[in-house]
RNA sequence: CGGGGCGUGGCGCAGUUUGGUAGCGCACCUGGUUUGGGACCAGGGGGCCGGAGGUUCGAAUCCUCUCGCCCCGACCA
């Protein structure tokens, strides 16, 4: 491809709404425009990009027996309403009409689509399993769209599902995709991780994310520094505290009131006691569908909120309002305390090893110290809290730590779920009706290409991965209007184009230096420079965008230079 | 949806407080000088100032209403 013909609007300034990385480099060099809110133009350049990660995975789905096929993207509300999702899936689904008036959505996701394909052309066991995936554009209406690809709301995406006429079965495919996912974003030369996600009602350890480690991720990672577990921090279990000996610790001293005025918060309480956050107890009012609920922290720590909604069996929880905190604990806001509290107290496992704690008295300008868990109050215990940097593996006595990443892939076992009420069911040997089991994973194509970028980039521009990279190699002779240069960068073009290379050759009439800054950013790992003064010696030279490294290499030798270090590199 | 901010040539911005009919840098076009890390000089094209209504002799500027976009919080690939 000719520099000069192609549609690769490379830009000096950042666009003023650009605020991650990738988003910055990616309009910058040409590859996405965007057209309105979380909706982007691919192009020439971000398409062949995104081109590359479809390919991997296509040939790595391909390679695990799945079968590609692909769906409309406008759904009729008939199929949704079955899976009762078209009441329950919210403000998302973008919804429209027909000119007859017939309710339609734009696809999010597919799974009534495919359990309609296969209900209808699947009876018998002897069918399954089967695995259907698509590379599709879905369309998300998100409540706030943002970080160019990586949260968009049409997007590309992968997404398969399987049936499976046992457990054993569905669980065999599970495995199977964790391994051709690992294999997918290794290739894509992605530093990842696959950790545990919330399985949701299913249970069991059959669902996780695949996560790009990036400081930028929008996910927050635990991972243990000696197992090999990892999970989303929002989910992530944490090693309960050691229960204490009865009798051990046990406090001697009574509890105390204490004046402490228009000091509400746990930073405030804590400096106008003088105590550290750790002899704090967090109270927080929550309204849940089974009532309100007072849920107990230690103050140094964070109350997560999907982990309340597990300990309590609850369907929604909420942070109570001023007016209801009052009611409950008869006192403003920030004096609440579980002692003497009337309403269900749930309690962090890390409670229960605090002695002579501080906590509010249900009074105003009041707290209490000397407060001691069974003496005092009582409470359920769970884990409550977010996990921190330091916290205990759930898994073994290793520690974690927490980093962020970027969540490229999801894979979980759905179940039932969309078989049972849709009505895809098979003969089994016995001749009986089963519903299917089934398997859903996703890939998010074009986040995919916006990950390598957040982990692949310096000040200058992107640093392709070779496998994602828009081309193999770019060629920039650096005076286009010299005969002889010309021709050289043109030859070898020629050259290494007929051997199925891709390249890119900067044949515009630039200087020099608008040349090398536009190959920095758009950032194709091999480089090849063809100047008078090289040409003269008979040189030419390679330079690697990773590590900046040049050398000089004859050009009667620099075409099969250039396909030994792009074969070479294991591609 | 709640809170904050912004809409002025393709991009980045100034002008708005104190109304007088639009400017700068980059990009683009022409000519010339340059030519290994975003050159310089000269000339040029391009904007009904997000939209609608209002106030006024006169509105980018003041008022009202709208639409869009961005940032911070709850969802997801």
């Amino acid at each position: 491809m000719r520099f000069s013909t192609m549609l690769l609007p490379t830009l000096k300034e950042t666009p003023a709404d650009a605020d991650v990385i990738s988003q910055k480099l990616m309009v910058r060099a040409g590859m996405i425009r965007k057209v309105a809110a979380g909706i982007y133009d691919l192009l020439p350049l971000g398409v062949r990009v995104i081109r590359n990660v479809e390919k991997i995975i296509r040939e790595e789905m391909n390679r695990s027996g799945a079968q590609e096929i692909l769906m409309p993207t406008v759904l009729p509300a008939e199929l949704w309403s079955e899976s009762g999702r078209w009441e329950e899936y919210g403000a998302e689904l973008l919804r429209l009409k027909d000119r007859h008036g017939r309710d339609f959505c734009l696809g999010p996701t597919h799974e009534e689509a495919v359990t309609d394909i296969v209900r209808r052309d699947v009876k018998s066991y002897k069918g399954l399993p089967l695995n259907l995936y698509q590379i599709q554009g879905k369309f998300r209406d998100e409540i706030r769209p943002r970080f160019g690809l990586m949260r968009g709301r049409e997007f590309i995406m992968k997404d398969a599902y399987s049936f499976h006429a046992t457990d054993e079965s569905a669980e065999e495919e599970y495995v199977k995709m964790r391994d051709t996912y690992s294999r997918i974003f290794e290739r894509c030369g992605l530093t990842f991780r696959a950790v545990e996600a919330d399985a949701g009602n299913i249970g069991g350890n059959f669902s996780h994310e695949f996560m790009v480690m990036a400081d930028t991720g929008e996910d927050a990672i635990a991972v243990c520094d000696t197992c090999k577990y990892a999970a989303n921090l929002e989910r992530a279990e944490i090693r309960p505290y050691e229960a204490k000996e009865s009798g051990e610790d046990a406090s001697t001293n009574e509890v105390d009131t204490v004046t402490t005025p228009g000091v509400k918060c746990i930073e405030e309480v804590s400096v106008f006691l003088d105590v550290s956050k750790e002899t704090l107890i967090k109270t927080l009012i929550y309204n849940t569908d089974a009532g309100p609920v007072a849920a107990l922290v230690r103050g140094d720590a964070e109350l997560n909120e999907l982990k309340l909604k597990r300990v309590l069996g609850a369907e929604f929880v909420e942070l109570a309002d001023d007016k209801t905190v009052e009611e409950i604990t008869g006192a403003p806001v920030g004096f609440a305390g579980p002692v003497g509290l009337k309403i269900r107290i749930v309690a962090d496992h890390a409670i229960r090893g605090m002695v002579d704690s501080v906590a509010g008295a249900n009074e105003a300008n009041t707290h209490l110290l000397n407060v001691n868990q069974g003496r005092d109050f009582e409470a359920e215990y769970g884990d409550l809290r977010n996990g921190a940097e330091g916290d205990g593996c759930p898994r073994c006595a290793g520690t974690l730590s927490v980093c962020r990443g970027i969540e490229v892939g999801h894979i979980f076992k759905l179940g039932t779920k969309y078989s049972v009420s849709m009505g895809a069911n098979f003969l089994d040997e016995n001749g009986k009706a089963q519903p299917m089991i089934m398997g859903c994973y996703g890939i998010g194509v074009g986040r995919v290409a916006a990950a390598a970028i957040e982990q692949n980039h310096d000040e200058a521009g992107i640093v392709w991965p070779a496998p994602l990279s828009p081309f193999d190699v770019e060629i920039l002779p650096i005076k286009i209007a010299d005969l002889e240069v010309r021709k050289a960068a043109f030859e070898l073009y020629t050259e290494l184009t007929e051997a199925g290379l891709d390249c890119l050759i900067d044949d515009r009439k630039e200087r020099a230096g608008v040349k090398f800054k536009d190959a920095d950013l758009i950032g194709i790992p091999l480089r090849v420079t063809l100047g008078d003064r090289n040409l003269k010696e008979g040189n030419v030279e390679f330079k690697d965008r990773g590590t900046g490294e040049v050398r000089l290499v004859a050009v009667a030798d620099a075409a099969e230079e250039v396909l030994k270090s792009i074969r070479g590199a294991g591609q």
